[in-house]
DNA sequence: CACAGATAGTTGATGATCTGAAGTAGTTGG
DNA sequence: CCAACTACTTCAGATCATCAACTATCTGTG
């Protein structure tokens, strides 16, 4: 096996690792967030994907999950008042979910203290910054 | 607001979207190939931290769970025969998780399918690898 | 138009995950 | 010795997740 062909392995899986572990560390902030708010990850997660109002089916393949999952997590989110059903008129069969005002509200309080200055990302120089998106618009 | 500040927010809020959007991509595949091995996602990630036999207080610090979840997760992996509980002897209320000979030959064909070629840092160059890894570790 | 088959969503059963409160067993310091 | 502490388990209750079976609606083919 040639060297180069070995190290670009190693260090890919350093990379791998690397990403993991950041991974790991936003999946951890992001569930603490969401309960200092009152939200599951899966709640906080489906109200983020309610810009616009989606049908189930729709939130359910964003979602990767079937839909007799995203009935229940809608079931709950709608207990709380953070969203509502509406029947579509085109097609009757159709439910679309709706963030209603206190959805919309609690998510952008949410989506604030996500995203507030103690993320990591904070440390990177402005060259350093640009180069990091860079790299991961490539990889999205 | 200074315009440069106003766009290093903007650009921020981005990298933020990028890095979050690249998270839930590894998550799902993580979850999709841990249930290829009949694992779930937790119980995948407990296995990848038992190099070593853990405490079950020192896997409930890592997985930033409470110990009574841990003894939930290493039950059933238990029962499955992935891992085994051992009293330590120093401290006889301690009790040490070992994964088991199937517990190690399970995880490593999972590391190996999740860690395959298709991966989507295998399109990056050289440089540009290197030059993640480097920005990564300035963040991990 | 009729109606068989497909699609959207719900319901109910079952199991995994997660927490908090209460309990057991072992350890430690005064 | 023993009160306080620590490690872990147990149990009750909630959410999350899937599957199979169901209702309601839509669509295409004759």
């Amino acid at each position: 096996m040639p060297i180069s062909k070995r190290l670009r392995g190693r260090q890919d899986a350093e990379l791998v690792g690397l990403v993991f572990a950041l991974t790991d560390a936003l999946q951890h902030r992001f569930e603490t967030v969401a309960a200092e708010h009152g939200l599951t990850r899966q709640q906080a997660t489906l109200l983020g994907h309610l810009e616009e109002p989606q049908p189930m089916s729709a939130l359910a393949g964003t979602l990767h999950r079937v839909a007799s999952n995203v009935t229940g997590l809608v079931d709950r989110l709608e207990r709380q008042g953070l969203v509502e059903r509406r029947r579509a008129s085109e097609d009757r069969r159709v439910i679309l979910i709706a963030a209603t005002d206190a959805g919309r509200e609690l998510y952008g309080r949410f989506e604030t203290a996500l995203y507030r200055a103690d993320l990591p990302f904070a440390a990177l120089s402005d060259e350093e910054s640009d180069a990091l998106r860079a790299l991961l618009r490539a990889l999205v």
